[in-house]
DNA sequence: CCAATATCAGTAATCATTCCTATTATTAGT
DNA sequence: ACTAATAATAGGAATGATTACTGATATTGG
């Protein structure tokens, strides 16, 4: 599921490489689109995108946010995690409470000020075990659920 | 930025909580959407945003993913954290390494298998701090940045 | 050199979410 | 209660990010 076959480096490819390598910050599709235009002018977003997927899929860059898109909510306002299946998508709680000394951890290795953090474990579920032990080929249907 | 005036309970809005409430689940607005029509037929899809948003806003309610949605891609392969400045929306790389002991604390707190997890600091950055001690009203423009 | 395959540009389609508007409900003041 | 002002709603249109499609172009293997 990550590294495949070596990569054909085409001139798109290399050049959404190299201006993605450039920066220090996290740009979005789009952004990187702009920078890449300026230097092929032709190029199309859809090509933009599809290349980031192919780079993120080989291991040579990385998405971040890497969380579904759509947007979930919570009838527990108590302060508690969550904990996601790569399978299949559910998301589970974990037990009330944070995680001792975590922000604490951070402060003194960034300039900003910290005042919270979002932290979600990833794992698989029971019941995508279960399917796997079994030998039930499943594949990724993403993130689908419930 | 959190709670606000003392909310009238609308019909809608008290159905909304209740279905939300109900379930263990993590829904999607549209699965809220789908599930709070077998009770009032006539609502709209609108309505459960908008009344999703103010329940969030007025801490009855939690959402969940709460980072931005628009992905973010990072030229950095070697694992590290970010953290995120809650006013401009930049993402700035912390130092490299895991927070350690982090998925160990969780193993024996949740049935699903830990593989790994997602950290996101949250915070002002240095830019924000400033404006905000020169007096400069920045609201909170979205994450737009860069 | 040619056929099979991959990649591309350009554009249309999709999906989640937000915005808009006319209508309906609620509140406050009399 | 009656009415004006305000708030909330339904329904649908608009937006924005992302993905899918299509015909053209490039690349590879034989």
């Amino acid at each position: 599921m990550s590294a495949q076959s070596p990569l054909h480096m085409t001139e798109q490819r290399r050049v959404i490489l190299e201006e993605l390598r450039k920066v220090r910050s996290h740009p979005t599709a789009d952004k990187i689109y702009t920078r890449v235009r300026r230097r092929m002018p032709r190029i199309s977003l859809g090509t933009v995108y599809r290349t980031l997927d192919l780079l993120a899929a080989q291991g040579m860059i990385r998405k971040i946010e890497s969380a579904g898109t759509r947007r979930r909510f919570d009838g527990t306002v108590e302060p508690h995690y969550h904990i996601r299946c790569l399978e299949c998508g559910r998301i589970a709680d974990l037990p009330p409470g944070e995680m001792p000394g975590l922000e604490a951890h951070f402060r003194n290795q960034t300039d900003y000020d910290v005042v919270g953090h979002t932290l979600e474990l990833l794992g698989t579920c029971p019941a995508c075990r279960k399917d796997r032990t079994e030998g039930k080929d499943v594949g990724v249907r993403p993130a689908s659920e419930q």
